[in-house]
DNA sequence: GGCGTGACTATGG
DNA sequence: ACCATAGCCACGC
């Protein structure tokens, strides 16, 4: 039996997330996946991001690093430095493509779950 | 089914 | 800190 599940669902459940993501806060995708319960999915939460589309203001995808804290979505975004843009609005300080203090700025939405 | 690719991650040198 | 490797899963050809 496969246990997969359907990809909007998915993307559904990421979205749902990313939306709870305070601002000036980041988290990453390997998160993501396992608040959502696929620990082994962190590729497909790029995936579902890179679908969503930035230009979504509902979706705060900027906020989304890969787990050291580099900005690897930038490139997909409409224009070049966009992301690091978006951050840098909410008091973040980004330095060679990736975020100053990621550890202390990081939000784990586990936390934010399991409440 | 193989193979390359992608907004990933952990680990080791 | 940088690079390589391996594991991971979906997609397209």
């Amino acid at each position: 039996m496969t246990s997969k599940i359907e990809a909007q669902s998915f993307n559904a459940l990421v979205y749902e997330i990313v939306k709870m993501i305070p601002c000036g806060r980041v988290t990453s995708y390997g998160a993501i996946a396992k608040a959502i319960g696929f620990p082994n999915y962190s590729r497909r939460v790029g995936t579902a991001l890179a679908q969503c589309g930035e230009q979504d203001e509902r979706i705060p995808a900027h906020r989304v690093l890969n787990s050291n804290g580099y900005l690897s979505g930038a490139a997909n975004f409409s224009a070049p430095g966009q992301m690091q843009k978006l951050l840098e609005q909410e008091g973040i300080v980004v330095v060679k493509n990736k975020v100053r203090d990621f550890k202390f700025l990081f939000w784990n939405p586990i936390d934010e779950i399991s409440i």
